[in-house]
DNA sequence: TACACCCATTGCAGTTTCTGTCATCAGGAG
DNA sequence: CTCCTGATGACAGAAACTGCAATGGGTGTA
């Protein structure tokens, strides 16, 4: 028999959530978090470094899958299709994990603090991009500009995949941001061109 | 004559950039700061909410110079260019602050805390942005697009002003990130329609 | 069976951030 | 001269985080 009940980390995450979706994040105590978990404050902190972590625990993860699906684009792809296709191979991974999704994304949205994580987060994920678009002989710029308009499209892409009440795939919604992206920027070159 | 040396508040801003440069942000602690200004630590918490806040006095005051801008612009522009538009009039803003503009800069690039607060600050604007659009008659995911896609200008252009060792104007590395996300955009408009 | 070692968990003390509350006191308004 | 205002500070306390050392089942080894 086990010492310990399995999947500390886990554990935590959920009594966090939870906890964070009744009394709000500012109202919930790390001990509070640990105590649900049947765990201590300090082992709290072995597990995170930070209170707001508890809701990012698997982004290394993630983000090594997103980088590892851009190897897998052919060098001949333009990079904002790079971007767009690493995106889009997440596809399943979020399908699967819809409501937990959702909940995780409202609680984000709630609090200041953990948007601000988040934030971080997909910033890192935009830079990790650019650097590989770089390595693939894309010019510095060009990566930048390709990866942060790729985290647009991803942004807003996500906030209408969780939002949608007829549950259509996050491939979906990132297409049609991509669309619009594509109308938004074209028609500002004619305006410019114009005016 | 007065009781208390005057702008309390930028004198804290000031010691907090000198320590911060000195020791970094995590060995800097508030007692610190405020001892520099010849002020206490209650004293500092009654002028910033928080430690990273120091940094960001004038934000406020700055979304509503970027949003009066926007109002500026005739409705029949494109989102994109009325959101361009208004970073570029701020232009003369950064010019006169360059070298300030370059520590804190730095500054923020070399600490996490201080990148989290930066990345909210600028989303906020963003989100201002995409409400004036909207308001406007933009449609709602047109005009989150077409901020955040503005938004990515802004920070390429940015860090290239800041990196340019020939002080070009703000102006002058928006346009050039611009005409990038252009580029960009269109290549892979094409190319999804070759591929 | 006995022993040594491992390591997830914990206890504890200490620093730092941040909040609430109340006291102080110079200068302006009347 | 008094009252009021508003910037400042003193104090106490909650909560976030860190460093260090101890516990005590599990597991492997003799």
């Amino acid at each position: 028999m086990a010492r310990w009940e399995p999947n500390a980390s886990g554990r935590l995450t959920e009594a966090a959530m939870e906890l964070f979706a009744e009394r709000g994040y500012g109202k919930t105590t790390v001990e509070d978090i640990a105590a649900r978990a049947g765990l201590t404050e300090r082992t709290f902190f072995n597990y995170f470094t930070d209170k707001r972590e508890v809701l990012f625990a698997g982004s290394e993860h993630f983000v090594k899958q997103v980088v590892d699906a851009v190897r897998a684009v052919p060098k001949s792809s333009a990079p904002l299709d790079t971007v767009i296709w690493a995106y889009e191979s997440t596809n399943d991974f979020f399908e699967e994990r819809r409501p937990f999704a959702r909940k995780r994304s409202a609680l984000i949205a709630a609090h200041p603090e953990l948007q601000e994580r988040e934030l971080v987060k997909m910033m890192s994920l935009a830079a990790a991009m650019a650097e590989i678009l770089k390595e693939r002989g894309t010019s510095a710029s060009a990566a930048s500009l390709a990866a942060e308009a790729g985290l647009a499209v991803l942004r807003v892409g996500f906030e209408q995949w969780v939002k949608d009440t007829k549950d259509r795939s996050l491939v979906f919604h990132l297409r049609a941001a991509r669309r619009q992206l594509e109308a938004v920027v074209d028609r500002a070159k004619k305006g410019a061109r114009a005016g």
